[in-house]
RNA sequence: GGGCGAUUGGCUCAGUCGGUUAGAGCGCGCGGUUCACAUCCGCGAGGUCACUGGUUCGAAUCCAGUAUCGCCCACCA
């Protein structure tokens, strides 16, 4: 075994081998899988096509593995179902850029030559990320990987939207829309980001109407604006109803500059009397509250822009003008007509594109809708009904709000590179929905043949196809074994932050379409930020790259960052120092295996099965292990279960680095060197150094894949051993527990104390770190004592004393010698060395007195309290009464040592 | 304007069912050429669990309020 353990030759050969043994499906020829067990189903949150490994989907990918492996182990069938996303916006934007350098454009290449220009690209970068996430160590089921544009999900697309079209769900029709001029296409509000920034609030005067039609040079009403451009489509003015100030204004006309336009004053409560003028311009088509206003008082809505954020032909003098050029201009004509009352910065939020980052303009279109309602009720009853259980609970309540205030979701989009909307239009202006792929036959209303009819030029939001994600994967429509075997899927498992865009939508789609919950299970992470809590992005230069990561200390030890120390839900802070940590766990399990390969007793053929002794050959110190292992097998299971994996990582690193590597190993190493042990003494520590290892490295490989898979290997098995760690089954506590005895294990914890406690008492004593001592030992029970008899001189070497005399009660000693004492627990050392300074050591007593004293006291006072012992548990009691007697014998022991 | 989260040693975080002795890693101090590992070993210091009040025999933990920070949602032009 090589002294260093070298992560990247050890982790690419690992995972060839497993990938050879067919044993990441769970039908595959390796799977040891019980088909009796309920499936452990996780459906891959799909990675953008055309995207790179990050951070995100390295914890992403280490808890749905870890996962995975946790189940594989325990013999479930397990399914974790790989794919990519089209995510047409993101690739759009990756693709334009590219073709940009090439002199080319979307509009020079057109909708065909561009559409084979991506699914070329696509074919080009999909193989990336699997490739990512099989170095991360993913035990994914390749073979089962599909990808939001395959036939599957075109199919899916079809089928659901002409189930929801039948239903009455979705409907074609004219709202105010969120357009980004830079993708030129409508978003979702989820997609819309409020972006708080510092405007211009300008007020301008528009004219009173006279009833010969003529504006009135000196009456007009003034209106506050941040977009001048929009007046081009103002068609009213709103005041407060009972706002005093414009009572009279009420049912009048203005007209409105530059278009000329005479539109009517009217009263509504939307209007806030206290902000601006208190006068409203209303602009139907461009703003959401004049949207509703409008339709409140019959306006027109007339809409003064064309797709790429220029005026169009409603803007009279301004057609064609950009935007913000428009605004500009207004402004100054406004200001030159005398029209311009005044401006002054303005604190805002403006909608900004989450994609582009462009200012999101709303305006008027026919664009098609799903009616959210009726399914976010099942979505929502599935979660109230328990159907379907969110971790952490407190996202329940987020899912909540945002379902029961849930608007409709407009699924057009103007881009190319997604599902087309599966809807046709004949000339008469009737809409077939079909799900045949090669569209309706006729017109589903007056039957003109196919030949006449014309498809949507919409595709689909991305989210889409990623809401049908869950069921799209396994055949749905179709009833095929995989949905019936493994749907609905047991754990989703993504971060918080796309609750909305993606967990919401799978949850009213998979209700709605299927008729369940699509998992059981919503297990939402949070998020990784750099190590001072900033996310972590690109323009921050504070990204830490997976690969790289993995390149230098190994995938294992990346997973393990990732996981060790974090909770579901909250945010995580991740760093060198983390990531340090995390490869020295490694090194040191990969120096512990190390040193039990080579400590192998030559009297145990070098191809014996690991097996535990007899039960007359197993020592005090393996009693202790074997103990502890029981109890961490039993607590990281739970801790797998509960899916609490920050927890079994820290309980695996607190057992395998302080339990047995700084104190089992010491005390298995120097007896197994000692020759004149009896052979099936050493066989028997040497077989419980071997199981103990071999059943944390079970243990560990959820987490650790690599590193354990290889160390597994090293050690012997048995002929009908599984071959690979990773379809290993998990184990369980009860052989330990069955051969440790818990006395035993008790009298060698208390021994381990006691040599903490001399170590201490040397070190303050300022004795020479590698000076013997001579040592008496007080051990007052028979079970220390013969634990201590046994363990031999190993005990004492790691505290470096020789021990004279054994006695069983204090008493036994002479009084006055000037010697250290060592207390733990009911134990006792004194210690002799010449040069020994006593003066620390009788401070550190008292010091101690003091503390058990007070502490003596506080129990008392608690036990003395009648409404105590009435009312808390009796084995609260009970553990006080002992605790208290325990801290009179420590008092009585530390008083009679420093009289001395 | 609503909602959520966080607040525990210098830093980053655990802390299950409320149980009295609050843990870890990093950092810090002292010491170490122990033949698995210096990516290491040993020892130690360091905490009023943000604050106020309440419930309880008992509160880091439950309740109410306050403060600070962070996040999400929301139509004052």
């Amino acid at each position: 075994m090589p002294p260093a353990y070298r992560a990247a030759e050890v982790e690419a050969a690992i995972y060839e081998r497993w990938l050879a043994a067919d044993v990441f499906a769970p039908d595959g020829r390796g799977s040891r899988a019980d088909p009796s067990k309920p499936p452990f189903v996780i459906i891959m949150p799909p990675p953008n096509v055309t995207g790179a490994l990050h951070l995100g989907h390295a914890a992403r990918t280490t808890v749905e593995d870890t996962l995975i492996r946790h189940a594989r182990m325990t013999r479930r069938p397990t399914l974790w179902l790989p794919g990519k996303d089209h995510a047409s916006i993101a690739a759009q934007l990756v693709l334009d850029r590219i073709i940009a350098e090439e002199g080319e454009s979307r509009a020079s290449l057109g909708r065909e030559r561009y559409l084979e220009r991506m699914y070329r690209f696509v074919e080009e970068t999909r193989g990336f990320m699997s490739g990512q996430l099989r170095r991360l160590g993913a035990s994914a089921d390749w073979g089962r990987e599909r990808f939001t544009m395959d036939a599957g999900s075109a199919r899916a697309v079809r089928v659901s939207f002409k189930r929801l079209w039948d239903d009455g769900l979705v409907y074609r029709g004219e709202a105010l829309i969120n357009w980004c001029v830079g993708c030129r296409t409508s978003v979702s509000d989820l997609e819309v980001i409020g972006t708080p920034e510092t405007g211009t609030l300008w007020t301008v005067r528009y004219h009173l109407v006279r009833d010969d039609g003529t504006p009135d040079p000196d009456a007009w009403i003034s209106v506050a604006t941040t977009r001048p451009e929009t007046i081009l489509g103002d068609t009213a003015v709103a005041v407060h109803p009972e706002d005093e100030r414009y009572r009279s204004f009420v049912g009048r006309r203005v007209l409105v500059p530059f278009v000329e336009r005479v539109v009517p004053i009217v009263a509504d409560d939307v209007v806030e009397r206290d902000f601006g003028t208190g006068a409203v311009k209303i602009t139907p088509a461009h703003d959401p509250n004049d949207h509703e206003t409008a339709r409140r008082h019959g306006l027109p809505m007339i809409d003064v822009l064309d797709d790429d954020g220029r005026i169009n032909d409603a803007g009279g003098a301004y057609t064609g003008l950009e935007r913000f050029e428009a605004r500009r201009r207004i402004v100054a004509d406004l200001e030159a007509r005398g029209d311009l009352e005044g401006s002054r910065p303005h604190e805002m939020v403006i909608g900004r594109c989450q994609r582009s980052d462009d200012v999101i303009e709303p305006r008027l279109k026919t664009q098609w809708f799903v009616r959210t309602r009726p399914m976010a009720a099942k979505a929502i009853a599935a979660v109230r009904e328990g159907r379907t259980r969110i971790v952490p609970r407190r996202f329940e309540k987020v899912y909540f709000d945002w379902l029961e205030n849930i608007r409709d979701w407009n699924v057009s989009r103007q881009l190319w590179w997604g599902h087309r909307i599966p809807a046709w239009y004949c000339p008469d202006g009737h809409i077939t929905v079909s799900d045949a792929e090669p569209g309706p036959d006729a017109c589903a209303t007056c039957g003109r043949p196919a030949a006449e009819l014309r498809q949507e030029e919409d595709i689909f939001d991305t989210w889409y196809s990623s809401g049908l994600w869950p069921f799209s994967t396994l055949g749905w429509p179709e009833h095929t074994d995989d949905l019936v075997r493994y749907y609905p899927g047991t754990v989703m498992e993504t971060a918080y932050d796309i609750i909305f865009f993606w967990v919401a939508r799978m949850m009213m789609l998979g209700e709605w379409l299927t008729g369940e919950a699509p998992f059981r299970t919503i297990f939402l992470a949070g998020l990784i930020r750099d190590p001072y809590g900033r996310k972590m992005s690109k323009t921050a230069g504070n990204v830490i790259d997976p690969l790289a990561v993995i390149d230098e200390i190994g995938a294992d030890a990346l997973r393990f960052a990732i996981v060790h120390g974090s909770t579901p839900g909250n945010d995580q802070r991740l760093g060198e120092a983390k990531l340090d940590g995390a490869r020295n766990f490694g090194n040191k399990l990969w120096n512990a295996a190390r040193f039990v390969l080579g400590a192998r007793p030559a009297e145990l053929a070098a191809d014996a099965p690991l097996a535990l002794p007899a039960a007359a050959d197993v020592g005090p110190a393996e009693h202790w292990i074997l103990s502890r292992a029981a109890v961490t097998i039993g607590e990281v299971s739970r801790a797998y279960d509960e899916l609490r994996l920050g927890e079994a990582a820290a309980l695996l690193y607190d057992s395998i680095w302080s339990e047995y590597c700084d104190w089992y190993l010491e005390l298995a190493k120097l007896r197994l060197a000692d020759e004149a042990r009896p052979a099936a003494q050493r066989v028997a520590i040497w077989q419980v150094l071997a199981w103990v290892l071999e059943r944390y490295l079970r243990l560990s490989h959820p987490l650790m894949p690599f590193i354990t898979e290889e160390i597994w290997q090293r050690l012997p098995h048995a002929p009908d051993d599984p071959g690979l760690v990773m379809v290993a089954d998990w184990p369980d506590a009860t052989d330990a527990a069955a051969l440790a005895d818990a006395d035993t294990a008790a009298a060698t914890s208390a021994l381990l104390e006691l040599v903490r406690g001399i170590r201490r008492t040397r070190q303050e004593a300022g004795l020479e770190p590698a000076a013997w001592l001579d040592a008496e030992l007080v051990l007052p029970d028979a079970a220390v004592a013969a634990a201590h008899a046994s363990l031999g001189g190993s005990l004492d070497r790691l505290a470096r004393v020789r021990v004279q005399r054994v006695v069983s009660d204090a008493a036994a000693l002479d009084a006055g010698a000037q010697r250290l004492a060592v207390m733990a627990g009911r134990l006792e050392a004194r210690l002799t060395r010449g040069a020994a300074d006593l003066a620390p050591e009788r401070a550190r007593l008292e010091g101690e007195l003091d503390d058990a004293r007070r502490q003596l006291a506080r129990a008392e006072a608690r036990l003395a309290d009648r409404a105590f012992v009435a009312k808390a548990p009796p084995a609260v009691v009970d553990g006080a009464r002992a605790r208290a007697a325990e801290l009179r014998e420590l008092v009585r022991r530390l008083e009679g040592r420093l009289a001395s």
